[in-house]
DNA sequence: GATCGCGCTAAGCGCCCGCTCACCCATCCC
DNA sequence: GGGATGGGTGAGCGGGCGCTTAGCGCGATC
């Protein structure tokens, strides 16, 4: 009732696939409650209240409590993935698609910050078999912001010495945002986007043959 | 009786001076299950047990399971902010200084990463009252990294147009290492910090101004 | 308009949580 | 040696947890 205006501020939450309705009410409930007080610390009674319905209407739509966030974590993850490779599969140079992968990656975990806070944060509550599943997405979130720095090496734009280490910290960067970012703090996630893509380009050296070239 | 080796691979865990001795070992035993799970993942009988004792025990040094987050939270912020001081107080210029400050504080996250993790994530789990001492903490934290950036600035080495903004994304690229730091992982702390030192030295443009020079 | 099936609820099961309490046993002071 | 002190234990409390089950209301079907 009143989260109905989850899709104003948020760039379009992904979450139409779910069906039926209580089901999607349910998911949504679940990333608001996990993003708030952590997984563990988050009731089921809270879940099922937060929807509207009784703590069993949970049941009648997903197995177990772990099952709910095994969903938001592929949901999300998947998103995220194809922010990236929208960006990474673009025309343009290296340096342009970083720039966008960089922004687009960081206005997702910052306006989407509830999800992301969930999708990122709490890998470590699912089980066995859930995490790895999701942790072959991560990888090839990896792979993709990867071959961008390894392409921009390869046409002399970037400079970087370690590109394993470096795309490490470009991705750590990105998914930091969704622990400190506040919507009500002093920056649009769309500033942030900016400011973060300008540091990623001076991280891989980008700056350096443009202004090289300027000279 | 398995943690005793705690002091060959971190870096002196600041831990000497809680007193008495069983009070310590229930400390070590929360950081590692804290770490392990999350803090409200774990049960007081999952500490009492690591450090060998009953579940009462617990109750005789510390009111609350509470109060060992935050003592261990505030012990853990104090040492990270010793860290950045030492580093941001010494000799030399801006550039060495801030090179040394990212470098010391990655190592510490990722060395100890499990004092580190607890430290920098389970802040939401400690109450109001605790957690704005934690968060004056944190904002001196930030004074002392904003500090050498300014005075990069100040002296022409650093091109930053964003300080506020950038002295966030630095600190948030270091805490960030206490999440994915794998100590069976191919990278030692000090590489690490060695990297980042790098990688934020082109944050600030302090390349740009030493290439310069040398061209 | 009776039947069926599905989405949902009220009630509650068994379990384990954070925490307490009555008591134990070394050590030390006199 | 007796008594106080303080770190420690075993048992257990009230309560809230994840999850189940019996049954209810209601729209679709014939």
């Amino acid at each position: 009732m009143s989260m109905a205006e989850e899709t104003a501020g948020t760039e379009a939450s992904p979450w139409g696939e779910v069906t039926p309705d209580a089901a999607r009410r349910l998911l949504l409930a679940a990333v608001e409650a996990f993003a708030e007080r952590g997984y563990h610390a988050t009731t089921t009674r809270d879940i099922a209240g937060r929807a509207g319905m009784s703590p069993a209407a949970l049941y009648i739509h997903y197995k177990t409590k772990e099952e709910l966030l095994h969903r938001i974590s592929r949901i999300g993850h998947e998103k995220a993935l194809d922010i990236l490779r929208t960006a990474a599969r673009a025309e343009g140079s290296p340096t342009e698609r970083l720039a966008e992968a960089v922004s687009s990656f960081v206005r997702w975990h910052a306006g989407g910050r509830t999800t992301a806070r969930v999708v990122q944060y709490e890998l470590d509550s699912l089980g066995p078999e859930a995490r790895a599943e999701i942790l072959a997405l991560r990888r090839q979130v990896d792979a993709e912001v990867r071959g961008i720095i390894e392409e921009g090496v390869a046409s002399g734009e970037f400079d970087v010495p370690d590109v394993r280490g470096t795309t490490l910290a470009v991705l750590s960067l990105c998914i930091d945002v969704a622990r400190w970012f506040n919507v009500d703090g002093p920056r649009t996630p769309e500033e942030v986007g900016t400011l973060y893509a300008g540091l990623v380009l001076r991280m891989v050296g980008a700056g350096e043959a443009a202004g090289a070239a300027q000279r």
